[in-house]
DNA sequence: TTACTATATGAGTATATAGTCATATAGTTT
DNA sequence: AAACTATATGACTATATACTCATATAGTAA
């Protein structure tokens, strides 16, 4: 049976996979792999609204994942924790390992 | 602007996270870390109802992260990537820097 | 002060997700 | 065949999420 302590890491692990799991997320993380970022930048960008933009800035923020500071009238977000893109390299490996088996399927008719 | 082919990758990633983005599914991905389990062992180990866990389980199959068989009446579940738990070990390296941010901050106060 | 820009957020809607209970199905044991 | 076990799934409810539009707020520039 699930010991509480593991059951409490795993409601953390899970509410940061959450913060996580949208495409447009990614796509902002993916941004903001190289250098922060005001929201008007992002949302340009990913191609959607301002709004809709901030929200999903703010959710990943009060995550943990994001960090943002003032600049006059802008909002400069930046990764809090850069090594969250390492999941997204496993995650890739794991497509890969689907894609690969799809080929073997495939061949095998 | 983003493009549509990187739209399409995020897109594919943001399904396997949001797969693996549930507390239950983390615990049931760590049982089945070393071993193959059936779909009552797994639901005896995490606490939750069988319908549940049958849900939580078709779901992760179906995102590709979990392979099943029969086995007379029981159903085997086993990590089809087990890669995916690679996922995991990141999202708590972001946790511990966290963590660590947080000491250093009431530290500083 | 007025007009403008960037951002956040309230209010609303639509959709997705998690969970429960009851039950169908498939396989096992007697 | 009858009773039993393991699993999946339909139907339902409750809750969470994503998104949009309109607007408030804060800062900038004229």
């Amino acid at each position: 049976m699930l010991n509480k302590q593991r059951k409490i890491l795993f409601e953390k692990q899970a509410e940061i996979a959450k913060a996580i799991a949208h495409p447009l997320r990614i796509a902002i993380l993916d941004f903001l792999k190289n250098k922060e970022q005001c929201v008007c930048d992002i949302a340009a960008y990913v191609g959607s609204e301002q709004s809709n933009v901030s929200r999903h800035l703010s959710v990943m923020a009060k995550a943990g994942v994001l960090d943002c500071r003032k600049d006059g009238l802008k909002v400069i977000y930046k990764l809090k924790t850069p090594c969250i893109l390492d999941c997204f390299s496993c995650i890739t490996t794991c497509l890969k390992q689907q894609a690969d088996e799809n080929v073997k399927f495939l061949r095998a008719i």
